[in-house]
DNA sequence: GAAACGATTATCT
DNA sequence: GATAATCGTTTCA
């Protein structure tokens, strides 16, 4: 059985059908562990693209010395997304290079977020490739995302329950199939085991 | 104002 | 494994 051909969205099970009440507004390394399973879906530049959420960070509050938001940035500019509601797109530059989208949690004034860092494609990875100019690993870390689904800085406080990137329920990953670790590319805080992935997957950061 | 620095990736050896 | 690319944000003078 060839890596990868195990996992719950190959089953041919149907995706849930709502995320449950609350669900963005628990602890972030939560949110983002049970944020594996989940579907991204978008619609940017008219062309429709779907992937399954294999690979992402927690990015806690004003106490996490590794977050944009830490207590002595406090809010900024670039960081305000996440003092606002929950379930909106943080989309930042990185290196001046690569778009970054996170899934804002939290209530408003309490800065937390999940990195979006690697994607299995469910739809349109033709497309995903494309956009990528024929490269693989074709949604595997961040900005490889980002360009996978066409997600750039203008989608930035973007409401994620709409058009053009949708976040919904996909499948729950059972704990043997998660791996935890520390965060990639973080020097500060590099003891906390924030790094959520899907074993095996071949969206996961290689 | 100026300068340093990334929640990275592609490409080279 | 090393390094260039590349620029907005942050920090410091």
């Amino acid at each position: 059985m060839p890596a990868g051909m195990r996992l719950p969205w190959h089953s041919g099970v149907a995706p849930a059908f709502s995320f449950p009440r609350g669900f963005l507004l628990r602890p972030v390394t939560q949110v983002a562990r049970d944020l594996l399973g989940a579907r991204l879906t978008s619609t940017a530049g008219g062309e429709r693209t779907v992937g399954v959420i294999v690979e992402c960070e927690a990015y806690g509050g004003l106490d996490d010395p590794a977050s944009h938001a830490a207590t002595r940035k406090g809010l900024t500019a670039r960081n305000r997304t996440m003092f606002g509601p929950a379930g909106r797109a943080y989309v930042y530059q990185s290196y001046g290079v690569h778009w970054c989208v996170n899934v804002v949690t939290g209530r408003p004034n309490d800065p937390q977020a999940v990195l979006l860092r690697g994607l299995e494609p469910l739809e349109g990875e033709d497309v995903m490739i494309l956009r990528r100019f024929g490269r693989r690993p074709t949604a595997a870390g961040p900005g490889r995302l980002c360009q996978a689904l066409g997600v750039d800085g203008t989608l930035d406080g973007h409401d994620l329950r709409r058009s053009p990137l949708l976040l919904e329920p996909g499948w729950h990953v059972p704990d043997e199939l998660v791996g935890v670790s520390a965060r990639i590319g973080v020097r500060l805080a590099a003891d906390r085991p924030n790094r959520f992935f899907v074993r095996d997957s071949r969206g996961v950061t290689p």
